[in-house]
RNA sequence: UGGGAUAUAGCCAAGCGGUAAGGCACCAGAUUUUGAUUCUGGCAUUCACUGGUUCGAUCCCAGUUAUCCCAGCCA
C-alpha cells in the first residue's frame, strides 16, 4: 500500500517531536443520517491511516446531536462500510453519550456569564445577526442575570417551552466580522424523540458547541474536518477554552474531494433514491461505498486512490479516470480473464467436423499463474465480437479479422475468413472461416504471424449473460443543460443493458467475483446473478479503445 | 460589499530562500496468444498577475486578479 504523506502528517510529526502530544488520537464523526460516499472515504482513510502511522488511535463517533432524520439504519450501514474498508475503530461512541456532560459545561458557561437564554424568534434572530457587511445587534435578552439564565435553561431542559421558543446562546461578539462568533446558538428546543436517548432530552446541543467538547472528552488530539469549517475554528477554540477543558484538541481542515461527473451531495443522493431514479443507495451508479462495492470496486482500490490522490487545503475535482486506474491496477492480477462476447457475430468453421467439441487449456490470467487454468470449448460454430470483423482491412493498424486474413483465436487456432452472408439490409450475419489444425495454442507454431488475436466463445456450450454498462448519472454542464435542475440533467443512458454470451466455465461463478473480459473491461458478478441468467456489472473500462473509423 | 481560505501542467499533488518530486491523462518506440499488461523515452526554462527585498524568490514583503466558504434554532 502507498505510504501516506500529506501536510497533516507533517503537523503530527512536529507535535509529537515538540512534545505537544504523546499519542495521536483522531476521530471520524459522521452524522448518522446518510450513507457514506467516496468523499467520506477520504476522511476515513486519512483519519485511520494518519493515526496508524504513529501508533495512535481513531474513534468512530456518531455525531447525533440533531435527532431529525438520524437513525439506526444509518449507524449500522456506516459501521458496515468501515468494516468493508478494513478499519476497526478503537472506540465506537455517540455524541449523545456526552449529553449530560455537555449540559454541565453549558451551565458552567452560564455561571461564568458567557451564555444566556434568548427569547428571540428565529426570524428576529436572523435580523439581529446583521449581514456579511453590517454588524449585528445585541439581543434584548442578552443581559439577563446569571440566576435567571440558570433557571430558564433548566426549565428548557424540563420541557416547559415549545420548540423554537427559547435558545441558549454563547455571549461572544455581535459585531464580529466572523458571523459564527455573533452569539452562536448552543442549544435549541426540539421535542423530538432521539434514536438513542428517546425522550430523555428535549434540548439538543448544536454542532459548534458539542463537537469541540466531544473531541476534548475523548482526548482527540487532531480533529480533522473539511475546509468549510475553517471559519468555525475560532469558535471551536473558544468553547474549549471557556469550558475549561482539561484536554485541548485542535482542529485542522482539508479541502473537499470531488470527482468529475459525479454527484456527491447528500441532498442529491437522497433525491435520487427517494425519487426512484436509482434502485437504492447501493445502485452501482451511486458514489456511495455500497454502490461502488456493488459495481465491483475493491476497498484496496479505493484506499490506493485516496492515498495517491493526496491531500491539500484546496477543494479539488479529480478526474474519474484516476479512480478507474486504481481499480484496474488492483484487479489486474486478481481477475480471471475468461471470454465473453457482448455483441455477437456468428462464425462457422467450414473445415471443422459437425457435432464435435474440443476442450482446450486456457490460462486464467497469464500474469498470475496462481489463478490456474480452465477448459474452454472450440467447435464448428462460434461467436466473435462484431467489432472484431470488418470485410476489408481499411488501414495498416487493423489487427483483427477481415476477408482473406488470418487471426489467432485466443487459446485456440488461427482462423481465416473466406466469405460472408448478409441480411436484406446488408449487415453481415455469418462469417465463413477455415481453421488450421497446425496452429493450435501452445503448439509453438511460428511459421506465419496472424493479423492479430481476437477472442471468441463456442456457440453450443456458451451461456447467455446480461452485461450492465454504467455511464455517469449526469452530463457535464453544457450550454443546453445550463440552468436545468439536477434531475433534468440526469443522463438518460446511464445504464445500458447488453445481452451476450460467456464461456461455459462461468456456470458456477460467484457473486462479487471479478472478471476481465477482453477488450470490454472489468466486470463483477452482481448479487442478482443466477446461473440461468448471469449478470455482470461493468467496473471500469480498459485503458484505451480502438476505433477503426478514426485511425489512419 | 465585511471576514476567512486557496492559487504549481489537461487532472491530482510535492516543494517551506539555492535553480520545479511523483501519480493519472496524453504522445512516441519495443515486447506481447488481450490494441490490455510490461518496458523505454517524451511531456512546466517556470509556479495566477505586477512590483519589491536578495548574489539568488514557487518560497519572504506589498499590491492586483480569480475561485471557494460564512448571514440554519443543519452538520
Amino acid at each position: 500500500m502507498a505510504e501516506i504523506n500529506n501536510f497533516i502528517k507533517t503537523i503530527m510529526e512536529k507535535d509529537l517531536k515538540d512534545g505537544k502530544v504523546n499519542q495521536i488520537v483522531t476521530r471520524f464523526p459522521p452524522e448518522p443520517n446518510a450513507y457514506l460516499h467516496i468523499g467520506h472515504a477520504r476522511a476515513i482513510i486519512n483519519d485511520f491511516e494518519l493515526a496508524k502511522c504513529f501508533n495512535g488511535k481513531t474513534n468512530l463517533r456518531f455525531d447525533d446531536t440533531n435527532p431529525v432524520n438520524e437513525g439506526e439504519e444509518y449507524v449500522n450501514a456506516i459501521i458496515e462500510d468501515l468494516k468493508w474498508l478494513g478499519y476497526t475503530p478503537d472506540l465506537i461512541c455517540f455524541g449523545s453519550d456526552y449529553f449530560e456532560k455537555t449540559y454541565e459545561k453549558a451551565i458552567l458557561l452560564i455561571k461564568k456569564g458567557l451564555a444566556y437564554v434568548d427569547d428571540l424568534s428565529q426570524d428576529d434572530m436572523t435580523k439581529y445577526r446583521g449581514t456579511l457587511t453590517e454588524p449585528g445587534i445585541n439581543s434584548p435578552f442578552r443581559n439577563r442575570t446569571i440566576e435567571e439564565n440558570l433557571n430558564l435553561f433548566e426549565r428548557m431542559r424540563n420541557g416547559e417551552f415549545k420548540d423554537g421558543e427559547k435558545t441558549l446562546r454563547a455571549k461572544i461578539d455581535m459585531s464580529s466580522p466572523n458571523i459564527n462568533m455573533r452569539d452562536p446558538v448552543m442549544y435549541r428546543i426540539l421535542h423530538v424523540s432521539h434514536h438513542r436517548t428517546k425522550d430523555k432530552w428535549c434540548i439538543y446541543p448544536m454542532y459548534d458547541f458539542a463537537h469541540p467538547l466531544q473531541d476534548a472528552f475523548e482526548g482527540v488530539t487532531h480533529s480533522l474536518c473539511s475546509i468549510e469549517y475553517d471559519n468555525h475554528r475560532p469558535l471551536y477554540d473558544w468553547f474549549v477554552e471557556k469550558c475549561e477543558m482539561e484536554h485541548v484538541p485542535h482542529q485542522y481542515e482539508w479541502g473537499r474531494l470531488n470527482i468529475t461527473n459525479t454527484i456527491m451531495s447528500k441532498r442529491y443522493l437522497r433525491q435520487l433514491v427517494e425519487g426512484n431514479y436509482v434502485i437504492g443507495y447501493d445502485d452501482p451508479r451511486m458514489p456511495t461505498l455500497v454502490g461502488l462495492k456493488r459495481k465491483g470496486f475493491t476497498p484496496e482500490a479505493i484506499k490506493e486512490f485516496i492515498l495517491y490522490t493526496g491531500l491539500s487545503r484546496i477543494n479539488s475535482t479529480t478526474d474519474a479516470e484516476n479512480l478507474d486506474y486504481f481499480l484496474r491496477e488492483d484487479l489486474k492480477l486478481k481477475a480471471i480473464r475468461p471470454n465473453a462476447i457482448i455483441n455477437p457475430l456468428k462464425v462457422v468453421i467450414d473445415n471443422y467436423p459437425e457435432n464435435q467439441i474440443e476442450w482446450l487449456d486456457a490460462s486464467n490470467n497469464m500474469e498470475n499463474e496462481q489463478l490456474g487454468t480452465r477448459k474452454i470449448a472450440f467447435g464448428k460454430y462460434l461467436y466473435i465480437e462484431q467489432d472484431d470483423f470488418m470485410e476489408e482491412k481499411i488501414n495498416k493498424k487493423w489487427k483483427r479479422l477481415s476477408l482473406g486474413l488470418e487471426v489467432r483465436l485466443m487459446h485456440a487456432y488461427f482462423i481465416k475468413a473466406n466469405s460472408v452472408e448478409k441480411d436484406e439490409n446488408g449487415n453481415v450475419t455469418l462469417v465463413h472461416c477455415t481453421y488450421d489444425p497446425k496452429t493450435k495454442s501452445g503448439s509453438g507454431f511460428d511459421e506465419r504471424k496472424p493479423n492479430g488475436t481476437i477472442h471468441f466463445v463456442e456457440a453450443t456450450t456458451s451461456l447467455k449473460a446480461t452485461f450492465n454498462l454504467f455511464n455517469p448519472l449526469i452530463f457535464d454542464e453544457t450550454e443546453e443543460t445550463k440552468g436545468q435542475s439536477f434531475i433534468e440533467r440526469l443522463n438518460k443512458n446511464s445504464w445500458e443493458i447488453k445481452h451476450g454470451y460467456v464461456e461455459s466455465s462461468l456456470a458456477d461463478c460467484k457473486e462479487g467475483t471479478h472478471y476481465q473480459f477482453v477488450r470490454n473491461g472489468y466486470f463483477c458478478v452482481d448479487k442478482d446473478s443466477k446461473k440461468s441468467n448471469l449478470i455482470f456489472n461493468r467496473t471500469c473500462g480498459l485503458k484505451s479503445s480502438f476505433n477503426p473509423n478514426t485511425n489512419n
